[in-house]
DNA sequence: AAGACAATCAACCGCCAGTAT
DNA sequence: TATACTGGCGGTTGATTGTCT
């Protein structure tokens, strides 16, 4: 019996991406994150890609604060030492290197720097093997995992909205500007949210809430912009934990497959059809969040 | 100008570990 | 506890581009 695929290679798309495929996946997951995970993804924006497709493309190449070519003597430098003291974690090395992707180093590794490296062990006559340290990767993933493991109580009682709307939107409105009360709102929440952070060096509050967090992936908030997806997750964690009566998390309710209101949603809306729908169900659940 | 070859790098594959059910 | 699912990773492939003859 085989592993099952992750989705059905018949019905998707493959090969290079296209200008538009990137511009819906990166506006999309700037906006909502991976929106729960990266397998349901593809449906969800309207992409017919496999998830796990949208996740590499996102990570080694449309994330904003990445780098491509020009490494540096001071990254070649760094990448040979590490090759050297821990081999091929190509993870571990691209952690260290700000704006670089494992794909990026394993690529500059293979074609440039091998040869380097080995020219360098055949020079000296006595060719190293690449010996990993018992725990350098967990001390070096811990280095950056120690950000994540801090707790950050909720903030209060946040300030009322000005942005929010207590009625609710006919979802006939038009779609530019339920956008842009959307967009209102997010980033009043924005500001709400990452205002309590108390220390500059450590993880922002909805960083530290998604940690905190079980049915929520670390992906998300290591994507470097918490989206409004991400932070509804947040707002439900913290309904629950103000022992409110909501028990079903925001994102299941708003997008999940299996409710209601998922289920009423095609399978083919773009996610921007999906916002102008689901921004009542913001609305109201920022509302009870900002009332209770 | 054109074909052969090399270099580059985006994308895919399959496995593994962690987590949810 | 067993099973299924998902994210993450390293290895590899293949299309594209550049260079040489």
């Amino acid at each position: 019996m085989g592993r099952s695929p992750c989705c059905d290679k018949t019905r998707v798309k493959r090969g290079p991406w296209s200008q538009e495929e990137d511009t819906i996946l990166r506006t999309f997951v700037e906006r909502f994150g991976n929106a729960g995970n990266w397998i349901a993804l593809p449906q969800k924006a309207g992409l017919k890609r496999c998830g796990k497709s949208c996740r590499l493309r996102w990570l080694n190449y449309l994330r904003p604060e990445l780098r491509h070519g020009g490494f540096t003597d001071e990254e070649d430098n760094l990448i040979l030492s590490l090759y050297g003291e821990i081999g091929s974690k190509w993870s571990v090395i691209a952690s260290r290197l700000p704006g670089r992707t494992d794909n990026d180093v394993k690529n500059y590794w293979n074609t440039k720097l091998k040869k380097r490296y080995l020219a360098t062990i055949t020079g000296k006559g006595t060719p190293p093997p690449p010996t990993p340290p018992p725990s350098s990767d967990d001390s070096v993933a811990a280095a950056d995992d120690s950000q994540s493991q801090d707790d950050e109580p909720p903030p209060s009682t946040p300030p009322a909205l000005a942005n929010l709307d207590t009625t609710l939107v006919d979802t006939a409105v038009d779609d530019d500007e339920l956008l842009l009360k959307s967009e209102q709102l997010y980033t009043e929440l924005m500001d709400l949210i990452e205002q309590p952070s108390p220390t500059t060096a450590g993880p922002s509050t909805a960083e530290a809430w998604a940690s905190s967090s079980s049915g929520t992936s670390p992906t998300v908030s290591s994507s470097g912009s918490c989206s409004m997806w991400t932070m509804n997750v947040h707002d439900t964690t913290l309904l629950s934990e103000s022992s409110t009566s909501t028990s079903s998390s925001l994102f299941e309710y708003t997008y999940g497959g299996d409710d209601a209101f998922g289920a009423a949603l095609p399978a083919a809306y773009s996610f921007q059809d999906l916002l102008a729908a689901s921004y009542n169900e913001v609305t109201a659940v920022t509302h009870e969040f900002l009332y209770y």
